[in-house]
DNA sequence: TATGAATGAGCGTTCATTCAT
DNA sequence: TATGAATGAACGCTCATTCAT
């Protein structure tokens, strides 16, 4: 019951600060707004997480375990290595196409994060790594792994590409080029 | 004389405001700030902007003349179409390997801009639409220029995955696929 | 008129809170009861002073001014050294019996300012020092200047005495042992 | 069981509130540095004091038995009166001298307590006139115990000068004021 | 009794912008 | 046109205390 109360407070924190991180954006979403929209009082949002910063850790690790989940499962549609690399980027493709996507949790987050917020960065850079890593076992059944990296950079080229472009032919170019490769 | 020192006050507001929205970000970076480094005095800096977002623009479209031109430079290096192109990327790791390198001027601001600010997004895009021309240009000669928008995938994924993971070797993986692919 | 403005603000903030931190100390006067008793908006408030210890800074140099100027004005009613003197302490007297006295300014601020706040300390130290100072200089022409300090010491001990105590007997056995040292 | 529970959790409180209270004042501690630095829980802090006042008055108490006791012993290092009193403004001299000596526990703290908290002067006040009374008793047999508060007088304005200037000087010279008087 | 969770009020400070001259 | 002064709203965070279990 304890923990329930808990959970729910930290759990409707991050949940609420998760949607206005991703739509607004880190800095253009103030705790004031946060506990506004979640309805916690502001003492106790700062009993659950002791800075704003570790709200968003919160919220980058949460978006981090649904999308390693996400890209695993469109990965393992497929049987051959090269159909789960095409297979993410499939995903991808329809991803972007989503009326409610303001383009890569963690992309959006890496570029206004203050200087010493190395916690942070370093939180993201793993996340990525585990997409390159992602890469790298599914090509290693067919000894391609030297290639992971390359469809690595594909991969956040078609994301940010998409950002700056608002359209999908970023990631269709990009999953071109991989279909080139392998 | 008043235009001069007009001038002088735009070039200042826009010579400081541009190194602090780069070394820091857009919204960690205040107007206080801005007119403390400059010297400008807070209302000449609003009579010479309207708004923050001027000096944003002004930012980006000074920053992206001198992006243009560095890599027109890089590419004309060489004479041989794919020559360009890898010059271009070899310009990248060179870039990015600079100590004041923070990551590219325009993927820094994207992400952080408000929702409603539309004409700094068009201007990002619009720049970058610049970089992918440049790539058609070097290309069509060779009868590849539909190639230019893959290439271009792999210079965002470049540029974006050397923020990430604060190394060269993103740069040199996008390299190496334009060196495949051309 | 514009620094007729600049003034008059100021001047309302360092009233009101030499006031209120007069009364109810540094501490216990938060920004929000100087901004609503003096009627000035916040921001005016931190235009005209960076921190609220520079408002404090403010208070103990307008305070310490008019303290020295009474303490002078005090021993000139006399012509000997030693009535000089006493004629401090006679006006200690009168001082600790005003129903609005709440003790030393500056004693009130010494213990209650955090670790870090040098310049605070520095300020006080100035301050007494010339006390200590003027009794020197009384004492000079009679040869007695060496006892200035034990003098002085007299005086704080009257002032922090009459505090503890809330009582001007302090200040009376101070004057008295005053009257048989010199 | 229950009680020596009730017990260590009181003297933990009151333990590092002590340490706190004294080296930062009473208005820099907030009650979250006592819990972390105690280990006791917020809730069972509050079990065993009502109010953070509370603690302040039982700091007061232990620092006034310990005070008490450490005046009385250094005075009864000596037979006669007049080196009783010397010894106390000796011990003195040695204790503002020490390192972790930040001023009088008492007058570090009347000053920033609120307006209303009449218990706690009236607690600090009591501790002093038992300071008062130890020079009487002292003073008694000699027949000079009216001399007592002029003394007493000397004791504060040593230690509050101690304060100010950061120096022995002001102990020196009070005790040098009361060989005089003696 | 003991406690983990929750509270509302307030903290000092900074924001981008506008006004009066 | 240029400027020093002024603005209201919002910032992230901490306070001492109380509640439900």
């Amino acid at each position: 019951m304890r923990n329930e109360r808990k959970n729910s407070i930290r759990r409707n924190i991050i949940d609420t600060a998760s949607r206005l991180f991703y739509e607004q954006g880190y800095g253009n979403t103030g705790i004031n707004q946060i506990i506004e929209e979640s309805g916690v009082v502001k003492s106790s949002l700062y009993t659950a997480f002791r800075t704003k910063e570790e709200i968003l850790m919160a919220y980058l690790e949460t978006a981090g375990a649904a999308t390693d989940e996400a890209l695993k499962t469109a990965a393992n549609k497929h049987t051959k290595a090269k159909d789960k690399v095409l297979g993410v980027f499939d995903f991808l493709i329809e991803l972007v196409q989503q009326k409610d996507y303001y383009g890569c949790n963690f992309l959006n987050i890496i570029s206004e994060v203050p200087k010493d917020a190395a916690v942070v960065r370093r939180q993201i850079k793993k996340q990525k790594d585990g997409v390159r890593r992602l890469f790298a076992e599914i090509l290693t059944p067919i000894q391609k792994e030297d290639l992971a990296d390359e469809i690595y950079v594909l991969f956040e080229g078609a994301l940010i590409g998409n950002k700056v472009h608002d359209d999908t032919w970023p990631v269709t170019a990009a999953r071109e080029v991989v279909n080139k490769l392998l």
